[in-house]
DNA sequence: GATCATACGGTCATCCTACAACATAGCAAG
DNA sequence: CTTGCTATGTTGTAGGATGACCGTATGATC
């Protein structure tokens, strides 16, 4: 391959690369809603890659709806509010607030989840939550496995509420925190917080199995918090519900 | 531009239809989580298009994390819990009982965007959502523009909330809905349904204004309910929540 | 026979050039 | 002033060439 100049860092795919580049100028504010791009060749002139890169770059751009292209004539920015595709930063992830502000956004799903899934569970499904549990509590409670049975756990609840969204939006945020956080629950494996964790687990199943949404519902919420807390995020700002 | 029999249908650009064909056959369970696609070549051939084409579609489907491409080996699909991005599938909207599970999503995170947003906002925020109120309630009250109008009242209230993942969750879910239901909105303009609504609004503003969490999740909840039925969309199956 | 280094073929990654499709601006003819 | 053509620039697509990387088969060595 020809050596070429990149005025961008390494190690992702250079497409990727590129992509990246543009999305936070764009979230950043450089470029404001409307505006044009500069020509595909122009761009790869900028980033020292062939235009076949940038086009790939702006094909993944388009598809979240960040960008439009318009053959001959260019390619613009969209507003933020009418992206077609949710996608989180994992770097912002590391401030602590923004951590915060999604483990809140996980508390209302989830929450809400466990509300439904008491109402509407099936056997089958309060079967799958009980083997989620089952391997948390058994042979992997201390085991990597235990983080991936956690996740099933929830998944199985999100699943039981019979709403393909829901289970979506809960599966995409949790799968989010845990890529974040995977660190903190290695460094911090504390054993009498895993039993914790599994006694909260076992409450919502029985709330659940008795088909007590309010119950469900509440034990789900302090279980989230309570997790939240215990790779040291506080969920601040607590508010009277007026329950 | 040399003729080439395709074997998918028009309108769209050919990466995008190549992505979509690619999506449907995964999300359908035609390729399992782990399995290996067709070279890039094989499916150039395929879907009778260049392997530009195909890997622009793949870079969108790999920015989503749905396909993993490994160099020198092959791409690969990924299991969908571990996705990057939510999408939502407009066709499947189409679909009555899809409309209701994303309506109920939508009730879930804007009755607690609602709760959260009385108990922190700003006079700042209160202005921001009464300018969207008294645009849906003034002169462009029967006008196209109300919609936008209400978009921005909702996205006023997520933004009180000081949580950007709400914000942009149901940034997208509103906007999901809208794209969606735009033909019902105006070929069901009843007059009436129009104050009801500009009725429910106010009746979430003054809760928000007294600052009162309880009092303005419920106006919330209501006032989603009540649009779904007024687009033709029954929230079924509502449940206890023990309040 | 077992083990390790090497060669080879397949595949993705990137690059390049060329052309088609489309949009816009400007100019010329009516 | 309107209409239609042309020139130019832009994105869309095609196709081929080469580099980088991986897995495996081959063969040499012990």
């Amino acid at each position: 391959m020809k050596q070429r100049s990149s005025i961008i860092g390494s190690v992702e795919a250079l497409p990727h690369r590129v992509a990246s580049h543009l999305s936070r100028e764009i979230e950043g504010g450089d470029i404001i809603p409307g505006a044009r791009l500069p020509t595909e060749s122009q761009l790869a002139d900028k980033f020292g890659v062939s235009r076949n890169v940038v086009r790939e770059a702006i094909a993944q751009l388009r598809a979240d709806g960040m960008i439009e292209a318009r053959q001959g004539v260019g390619a613009f920015v969209m507003a933020p509010e009418q992206r077609t595709a949710i996608r989180i930063d994992r770097e912002a992830l590391k401030d602590q607030r923004n951590m915060e502000q999604l483990f809140e956004l996980r508390s209302i799903l989830e929450t809400e989840s466990a509300t439904l899934a008491a109402a509407r569970c099936t056997s089958d499904d309060l079967d799958a939550i009980k083997a989620a549990l089952d391997r948390m509590g058994g042979e992997e409670r201390w085991e990597d496995g235990s983080i991936e049975a956690d996740l099933l756990f929830h998944r199985a609840i999100a699943r039981a509420t019979g709403n393909s969204y829901i289970y979506t939006f809960i599966s995409f945020v949790c799968e989010q925190i845990r890529q974040s956080i995977h660190y903190a629950r290695l460094t911090n494996p504390l054993h009498d917080l895993v039993e914790v964790n599994v006694a909260e687990h076992v409450r919502i199943y029985d709330a659940l199995a008795a088909h007590d949404p309010q119950a469900a519902g509440e034990a789900m919420r302090r279980h989230i918090d309570g997790a939240a807390s215990r790779v040291g995020v506080e969920l601040t700002a607590k508010i009277n519900r007026g329950k």
